[in-house]
RNA sequence: UACCCCGUGGUGUAAUCGGUAACACAACAGGUUUUGGUCCUGUUAUUUCUGGUUCGAGUCCAGACGGGGUAACCA
């Protein structure tokens, strides 16, 4: 489908501003950077992507194309003990299913000879040191939050001694942890960053891309903001949490050689209701098998929401809609759902689809006979064109459409009730049969044989108008019927000591066995997306559909005006 | 307890050099409709509080209150 792999235009973003397009206006405005926009997102190869970076992505990508700039993607791979290729293949991949394509691929290890030299630079003009203190060590002489650090008894070693020392750990002369490259700058900051920081830290893990070559690896601090000065990053969007390092950031820029000068401009992350985005807690739940994987299409990752049947045009709509701003909030998850429907309603083909069937027979129709009628396939998209659905004498109805005693405001099924079938004709309840519970198991009805093309014999109106499926041609296949993966609201919001998986919803999802489809849907492809109507968006499942053999996942319900007026009753 | 950031309707964001609160979603009321879908119309805020500067403050200043972040050889 043409909307799931839409072009990078940028366009979608330009109707909402915010402070970050501020910040580089005043910077465009001040000389700075000839006038070019450079940006990058950074993702750590250890986990996959979720809707949280999902807006990372729209707003490092978006704020590039609308000032006709570039964007790089680059893997933040200082930490072999955590990444993966397989991460990194997986990114590329949703980033490019988000529908951004960057200009530069870069990896922090493509910088490690260059990141290395800065270390020693460092060590030359005094500004760092080889530091033999132990992690334990490290962490008591750094202090507290309220109460200043001590100076480490390495801090007044000779720059020739610390690069000596420096030369070995890369040589390999050291155990792993034994020794760390600090930078020198100010134990009694009351910025714990700015407390000497590790620069490098010894480090025996294969990593994947330079392999066993290195056993020395820069952490974050000291590798970011170089990347971004190498790559000629002129804006270093992140999120708020790295607010408290940009000190360190800039203090790197004023004493290293660089060849350009980056800024780092801070946002709030993404938080959404009924779910939690976080790679730690998805990781957790991937591992405790409380979900099937990181497709599974209850997660938040891209991945599982495109499985979901989420798409592309329908997480960059929601990342527009949701701002960027500094301010710690949470989006209710109906906005991305209105965001999916919003899409879906103007390109998925619509189907008649009964998940709880109930047998209605229609006593004054030919026993033999069957009729094509013809239905819309999207009355949102004329060029969509037109189907033929088989009816018959014996149909499936929802269930959900007949109710014993018709509550008031009930336009649907019941004893003597008349309703119309979506696109055929008109039916009247005459008799109930039973099981031996009491529960109704079919339906007797007639039909009125003029009501076809939204009349009726005598110009009555029917108001009710229901979904069906002839009985004869009916498929079958699974229908899964997904709801939210946690049942509170804020899902993190728990008591001391309880756990915050306390709150998954056990009925996140609900597997339909018996489910009667229309006939033409057993050739649905897999990521087909469809709106079965007055029931909700599915798409056929990419990893359990096959050939002839459809499974369906809902991506979202319709919306249900009548559902709401029952609950308030 | 220290430092930093933030505080606009139910929710999320807007408001050019301070000029008289906008948009989306939700909710509610109504209209259209062979999907109780879509679409259309209408209703809902003295901008956390208190002072100050000003002809004029959501925008500037001060204090209070509230929320978040930070003490990994993680990113």
């Amino acid at each position: 489908m043409s909307h799931d792999t839409p072009p990078s235009t940028g366009t979608e973003s330009t109707r909402h501003r915010h402070f970050i397009h501020d910040e580089i206006d005043a910077d465009l405005a001040a000389g700075k950077h000839q006038g070019r926009v450079r940006t990058r997102f950074p993702p750590e190869p250890n986990g996959y992507l979720h809707l949280g970076h999902a807006k990372a992505i729209c707003v490092d990508f978006g704020l590039a194309a609308e000032y006709g700039g570039q964007c790089n993607l680059r893997f933040d791979d200082t930490n072999p003990s955590k990444e993966e290729q397989e991460y990194v293949d997986a990114i590329q991949d949703d980033v490019r299913w988000l529908g951004f394509e960057w200009d530069g691929l870069f990896y922090a290890s493509d910088f490690f000879e260059e990141l290395y030299g800065y270390g020693e630079h460092l060590i030359r003009t005094g500004h760092a040191y080889v530091c033999d203190l132990t992690p334990d060590e490290v962490a008591a002489y750094r202090g507290r939050l309220d109460a200043p650090g001590r100076e480490s008894p390495y801090r007044q070693r000779s720059p020739a001694e610390s690069l000596d020392l420096f030369r070995r750990m890369r040589a390999g002369e050291f155990q792993d942890g034994a020794r760390t490259l600090r930078a020198k700058i100010d134990m009694s900051s009351p910025n714990p960053n700015l407390r000497d920081p590790v620069l490098y830290r010894i480090l025996r893990a294969h990593h994947h891309r330079t392999g066993d070559a290195w056993c020395i690896y820069p952490m974050y601090d000291f590798a970011h903001g170089q990347c971004d000065a190498l790559e000629g990053i002129t804006h270093s969007i992140c999120t708020l949490e790295f607010e408290i390092h940009r000190p360190l950031y800039e203090w790197f820029l004023d004493h290293l050689p660089v060849p350009h000068r980056p800024r780092q401009i801070e946002f709030a992350r993404l938080n959404v209701t009924y779910t939690v985005l976080s790679k730690r807690k998805l990781l957790e739940l991937v591992k405790t098998q409380v979900v099937e994987g990181w497709d599974d299409p209850r997660m938040p990752t891209l991945r599982g929401m495109r499985r979901r049947g989420y798409t592309a045009a329908a997480l960059r709509a929601f990342c527009d809609q949701i701002g960027v701003a500094r301010f710690n909030s949470t989006v209710d998850k109906l906005v991305l759902e209105n965001a999916v429907r919003d899409d879906l309603n103007k390109s998925a083909a619509r189907a008649l689809a009964v998940l709880r069937p109930l047998k209605v027979v229609i006593e004054n129709y030919p026993a033999d006979g069957l009729e094509w009628i013809d239905a819309v396939n999207n009355p949102e998209d004329p060029a969509s064109g037109t189907r033929r659905l088989p009816f018959g004498r014996e149909l499936w109805i929802e269930h959900d459409d007949y109710k014993d005693d018709a509550p008031k405001g009930w336009f649907r099924l019941s004893p003597g009730k008349e309703v119309r079938l979506r696109y055929a004709y008109c039916i009247t309840c005459k008799e109930v049969r039973r099981d031996a519970s009491g529960a109704p198991i079919e339906l007797v009805c007639t039909y009125d044989p003029q009501s076809a093309h939204g009349k009726t014999s005598d110009g009555r109106k029917v108001k009710g108008i229901i979904h069906w499926v002839a009985a004869s041609h009916a498929i079958e296949a699974p229908v899964r019927l997904y709801d939210h993966l946690f049942a509170a609201e804020f899902p993190e919001d728990v008591a001391e000591g309880v756990d915050w998986k306390a709150n998954l919803n056990p009925k996140s999802l609900e597997v339909v066995a018996g489910a009667k489809l229309e006939p033409a849907l057993r050739d649905a492809r897999p990521g087909q997306h469809f709106q079965f109507e007055r029931v909700g968006y599915f798409v056929a499942d990419t990893r359990d559909s096959r050939p002839g053999a459809p499974v369906f996942n809902r991506t979202v319900t319709l919306k249900d005006t009548w559902a709401k007026l029952e609950k308030r009753a």
